[in-house]
Parts: C-alpha cells; structure tokens; sequence
RNA sequence: CGGAGUGUAGCGCAGUCUGGUAGCGCACCUGGUUUGGGACCAGGGGGUCGAAGGUUCGAGUCCUUUCACUCCGACCA
C-alpha cells in the first residue's frame, strides 16, 4: 500500500494522559484514536490490521485443534444472566439498558450463559460431544477507572472459548489441550510469557491458569521459577517471596505480568444452573462438564508493544506487524530513487509480500521518524547512496543500517520474506 | 464513594487574580524554496471559552448551579 494514500495521522506530540509505552506509541503511530476520553477508542486503519493479524493467529490456532467458531449476539438478554444467578453478582459493571418493550438487556462482559444457551437449544446427545465453541468479538465491562489505553479499556475485543464435555476426564483433557495452544498462540506471537496457577475470581470453577505477558508495567505481580516452568500468580501463593526455594530446587522470582489469557476447569456450574442438559449412555439426563478459555485480543497488541519498543516507538514481532516490509524514498524529487522505490514495489507485492511505500513529498527526517514510531520490523531506504548503486537495509529492532547493492537486493528480499 | 485537580481551535497550552469582545505551539490549506534525521518564508482557514442561570453598559475572566474528565485511594479483574 502506498503511504501517501493511507489514514495514518502521526504525531509528535504525547497524549496527555498516557503513561504506558503501548497507550503512548499505539496513538502517536496512529494506529488507534481515543473516543471522548472514556476508555473507548477507534481503529484506525493499520491498528485494524493489526487486530486482524493477530486474531488470525488465535483463530488458526484453535481451528487446528478441533475448535468451532461462532458469533454469539452481542446484546443478551437479562433474563439468561438472571438464569444463573449473575445479573445479582455482577454489579455496575454490567451495562444494563432497556428495549423499547421495556424489557432488560446487557452488553456482555463474558459469555457463560449465552454459550450455554445455544448448546441447550442445539445438542441433545453424548454423542455430539465434546465440542469446544468461540468467538472474537466485542466485549463491555464498565470498568470504574479505565485507563492505560488498550490495556484496561471498557470495550474490547476477547476471544472467548467454551467446551463441554460428558464427564470430567474428557474437560481436563480438553483444558490441557487449550494450554499447549494458548502456548503456541503467545509463542506465534513472539511474546515471552508465563502460564501461572490462579484464582478463579467470579467465573468459577476449580482449576484455573493465568498468562501472563512479562512487562514492569504489568498489573499483576506473579511468582516465578526460571528453572522449571513453575509460576503463580501472587493472588494464590499468598506467603510465597522472592528467593523461596521452588520445588525443583531452585530459587523463585518476583516478577510483572500482564494477564493475556486465562484457561478454567468449570465445571457445571453454569449447566446446571441453566439447566442444561444431554442424554448420556444410559440414556439419562446430565449436566455438561465444561471449560472456559478466554484471551484479550486487543490487550495483547497493548501487551506486545509493551514488551517490545524502545524510546523511539514500536517494535511490531514477525506475526503482529502491520505490514513486512516498508520501502522508503529518500527524496521524492530524485526520479532514480523513485523509479528503483516503484519497481521494488510493485516486485515485492508480486512476491506476495505485505509492503508499504512511503513515497510521500516530506524530507527523509520525517518519514524515518515515522518509520520507527510506527515499528515495521524491515526496510529498505532508497536515498543518496543510490548513485553508488548502494540502498539501505534496515531493521527495526536494534536499528542496523546494512549496505546492499541494486542489483542484489531484490533476491535478498525475496528470500527474507 | 472519599480526597485533589482540570475543562479555551483536531492535539498541547497561555489568558481568569486585576472584566473591555480570544491568543501561542503543533497539525491543516495556498504559493514558493528545500529533500539523509521531525525544513524555511509568505499568506490563510478553523472557537456557542464544558453547560445553564445571574451581576454588569460590557463576562473566557466575578457569583450560583450543574455536567464531564484526569490523578490518588477504595472497589473491580
């Protein structure tokens, strides 16, 4: 795509109330824009596609292991949330508002009794399980303070799973299935995280794991082993400090994370509240054993901004960036520069490689100072050295600058990308 | 909910004490020069000063009420 023709409103300045890295880079690069100051905000083109990306990969993920996406209505009604006792439990959290009938509807936080509903209006028999259902999509919780940009908004977008299963062997089968994905998800994703034992708050249920992303400006402070894969989220292991001594011997670690994603062992909490029910192999009714598996989507761009910027702006990994490759024109009054930008272009998007040219008018301060905000893990800068026949190869993270002639650098692309 | 603070152009702010018809930086538009680290010159557009009421010849400024937001705490995850 070509710069000039995109929506992508940089700018110098820091908003006023942004502290963390993500909230700052993510709307100085323009890649989202803060609605009214009350923890919504809008994506604007390259944070859409970046959304995207990543939501791509979860969904890859999860289909691969049998899982069944859906899409679940956005509005609920209150009477399901009544059904299970929650519409008390919940609080001002929940957004509650009225139709014109007058009857009560939600914006869901989670989707517990929405999931169970469409499973007891669908599925009759053991024999059509287990099934593990999602979706990613919007959820609200009227949060008292949102803040930190993405990290902590009102509206975001999760992805939220649900198994169901006729016995609890086949639900702790599952649940381990959803860890190793998960784990290949965050890995995918290029994050360095932690799986760790924690609460399981007000979902319910028995076991349940938190993961976490490894950041200082992490929320929760977690108890790490760097021997084995040991890790609890403080909130558990209560009396646990740093240099306890781990099971295997070797000494724990304080640390910061950032909840990502969290897996649950449900049980029929929610099923037998709901009344849901199958025929079993005795041909008797029972409730379903379940799991809940939820990942903040867009919490872990915030996330992966956070582990991964320095004090110039972003620093996208392979599988999140908004594009792979950036070409820069130096000087867009030089035709040689321009004429080598177009070719390289045009060649790249042959090769299917997601490229954006900046070939804007500004002088070539300005667009590496964007190319570093905005983070694009490569590029190639077409300037001055070209009449030797010399163009830049840059990458982002450490910011290397690597020489390479005309001639070759279009075979060192294709072989990079 | 308790404490503190802030609302003035898209963003960041000054002006309020001491009332006289709104200004600066960035961004934006036009023209020209410039093009290896966020260029320069000239011209230009954009405001119910959070809202309502009051005092006054006159209110961004003073008074009353109200709303919103931010920060700290509590709460929540």
């Amino acid at each position: 795509m070509r710069f000039s023709k995109l929506l992508i409103p940089t700018t110098k300045e820091t908003p006023n109330d942004a502290t963390l890295a993500s909230h700052i880079y993510l709307i100085r690069a323009g890649y989202i824009q803060s609605v009214g100051d009350s923890g919504l905000y809008n994506y604007l083109p390259l944070g859409k596609k970046i959304l995207d990306k990543v939501r791509a990969v979860v969904k890859d993920e999860l289909d691969k292991v049998g899982c069944q996406e859906v899409s679940l209505s956005f509005v609920t009604p209150q009477s399901l949330w009544e059904e299970s006792g929650r519409a008390e439990e919940y609080g001002k959290e929940l957004l509650r508002f009225k139709d014109r009938k007058d009857n009560d509807y939600l914006l869901s936080p989670t989707n517990e009794e929405a999931m169970v509903n469409l499973v007891r209006n669908s599925v009759r028999s053991y024999k059509q399980l287990p099934l593990n259902l999602y979706q990613i999509n919007l959820k609200f919780r009227d949060e008292i303070r949102p803040r930190f940009g993405l990290m902590r908004g009102r509206e975001f977008l999760m992805k939220d799973a649900y198994s169901f299963h006729s016995n609890t062997e086949d639900m702790k089968r599952e649940f381990a299935v959803m860890e190793e994905t998960y784990k290949k998800i965050f890995t995918r994703l290029g994050l360095d995280f932690r799986v760790v034992q924690a609460d399981s708050g007000q979902i319910g249920g028995d076991g349940s794991k938190e993961f976490m992303i490894l950041a200082d400006s992490g929320e929760d402070d977690i108890i790490v082993c760097d021997a084995c894969d040991y890790g609890a989220n403080i909130e558990v292991a209560q009396d646990a400090k740093e240099g306890d001594s781990c099971e295997c011997g070797a000494s724990l670690r304080m640390t910061k994370g950032i909840e990502a994603g969290h897996i649950f062992q449900l049980g029929s909490k929610y099923s037998e509240s709901l009344k849901a029910t199958f025929l079993n192999e005795q041909g008797k009714s029972q409730a379903y054993e379940m799991g809940t598996y939820g990942i903040g989507v867009s919490r872990l761009l915030a996330g992966i901004i956070e582990q991964n910027h320095d004090d110039k702006g972003c620093i996208w990994t392979k599988e999140s960036a908004p594009f792979d490759l950036q070409i820069i024109i130096s000087n867009i009054k030089d035709e040689a520069q321009v004429a080598l930008g177009e070719s390289l272009y045009k060649s790249m998007r042959s090769h299917g490689v997601d490229v954006l040219l900046d070939e804007r008018k500004d002088r070539f301060g300005a667009k590496m100072k964007d190319y570093e905000l905005m983070g694009i893990p490569h590029a190639v800068v077409i300037g001055k050295k070209l009449s030797d026949n010399l163009v830049e190869f840059v990458t982002r993270k450490e910011m290397q600058k690597e020489e390479i002639s005309v001639n070759e650098i279009e075979t060192l692309l294709i072989g990079k990308f």
